[in-house]
Parts: C-alpha cells; structure tokens; sequence
DNA sequence: ATATGTGCAAACATTTTGCACGGCT
DNA sequence: AGCCGTGCAAAATGTTTGCACATAT
C-alpha cells in the first residue's frame, strides 16, 4: 500500500455512494498535494480491475467510481438539470435485462451507466435557479 | 438553409439510426471540406433543440445521435466490447420509468443514456479478436 | 437592416502515455 | 538485480467559445 493508493481510497472512502472522478482528484490533492493526477488515474484502474470498485459512465462525459466492497453492483440514475445521482438496486433493470437476453442474447451490465432523467425538484421548479 | 446545414443533414440521413458524432464529423468533411467541426456541433445542437434530434451519450464519452422524425424517441444499447449499439423500442422501459415515477419522482428520459453490456458475439468470442 | 450563421484559432476539460527515477524484495 | 509504482510533462481526445466576417430574410 504506497502513498498515492492510501490517498485515494481514503477519497473514495470520504464520500458515501458515487464519486466523480472530479471529486477524487481534489480531494486526493487535499489529502496529499503531493499525488499526481495520474496516479488516481492508475489506481482507481487498478482498483477496477481488482474489483472492489465500479465506474460509471454518468451521461454528460463525467465519470464516477463506486466501492462495492460488498461485491454487488448498484444501479444509478441522474438528472440531466441538477446533476444529482440516485442509486438503486440493480433487481430494477432484472426483466430488462432477461428480455434482452432472450431476444438479443445480450448481456446487460445494469450498473456501468447512469440512466438518465428529471428529478421532482427540478421537474417543478422553474428556469430560476438554473 | 445554409450550406453547412445541408451538409450535416445529409451526413446525418447517410446512415440509418444513430450516428457517431465522430462519424458524422467525418462525413460531412468528405462532403463538403469547406464546413467547419465548430459549425457541425452548433448544427447538431440547434436540431436537437428544435427536436428532429436525439442526441445519445453511449458510455464511453462519445456522443451520438438519432434522428426522430417521427417525434418518437428510441431505446440504445451498446456492447462494452465491440461498440455496437441495437435501438430499442422506449416501451423495454416502461415499467422502470413508472416505478422511478413512483417511488422517487423521477421522470426517466430512457433514450438519453445507451445501457451497456455484452453482445452475443462478443460473449462467445475469446480474447483473440480484441 | 438586422438577426443569425459561419470559419478560424484557440481554449477547454478530461484522461492517457512515454519516460526516467524511486523504492522494495 | 528486477519489478512495480510514481511524478512529470506532454499528447490525445472531444467539444466549446470569442471574435470578426458573411449570409439569409
């Protein structure tokens, strides 16, 4: 366990749920100035490969890492206006996921990207705090 | 209707469903070399606005698009491996939008996103043909 | 005439790469 | 010695923006 990894999963840690990779490089930077952003890059892939972390491709070409020390996915949906992410449990895409199975022999990774939407806050509010 | 306009629209209608917007970047060089990338994205964006468009954000960063003449929107998903993307019809996800209504007030916007997984093929196929 | 669209170059944001160096085993 | 991880700078990628000029209506 080297300097830059102890910093990352000490990030990654930091925050519950989903976290922008955005979010990662700064607080990395502010746990350990000294950690190059390539580095974070490295070990979150590293950390991928091992398992114990998820990315998720959120719409806007921002990416997210998830832990799933438990070994289980999770499921996320965003609004495209406020950015917000809420996760779920993967059982909601299981017919989804079965019918495309069965019709097109595809394997659905459910959690690899955030569905995408409008959340209540911002489908009622107005332009006004946009 | 401006030359630039025309051209992207044609690139556009010279593949059916969706479109890369690296594809169609190309297309349109190869059509009329004298438009300008800058042009072709403000184009893309002033289709979508009006609503002709559907832009389609697939995993990795990439953009694409669908035309939606008939005003209705489509469903993609894409293989992880091999970047091929199958158009759906939105109804696979009509449960899932009901229940996000439900339970989070979450309007879902199923043609935004491309879900990704593993395509038949690529499921089968080893690692030789990476 | 006025609003809109255009080419250009440059900025931008994000992630990846080649390289030489460092430390641990 | 050998391997892996690191910092650095630079490249790659994909999209956007400020600006002055051109075009459409």
């Amino acid at each position: 366990m080297t300097r830059p990894r102890r910093a990352v999963v000490r990030a990654l840690a930091s925050r519950a749920g989903h976290v922008h990779a955005e979010e990662i490089l700064t607080e990395v930077a502010r746990i350990d100035p000294s950690v190059h952003r390539a580095s974070v890059y490295r070990t979150l892939e590293a950390l991928c490969a091992v398992g114990v972390l998820q990315h998720v491709h959120l719409g806007h070409g921002a990416t997210a890492y998830h832990l799933r020390l438990d070994g289980r996915d999770h499921l996320h949906v965003q609004c495209h206006r406020c950015t917000t992410v809420i996760d779920l449990p993967v059982e909601l895409l299981d017919e989804v996921a079965s019918w495309l199975s069965r019709h097109h022999g595809f394997t659905l990774d459910a959690g690899h990207v955030a569905l995408s939407g409008t959340c209540t806050r911002c489908a009622t509010a107005g332009d006004e705090d946009r």
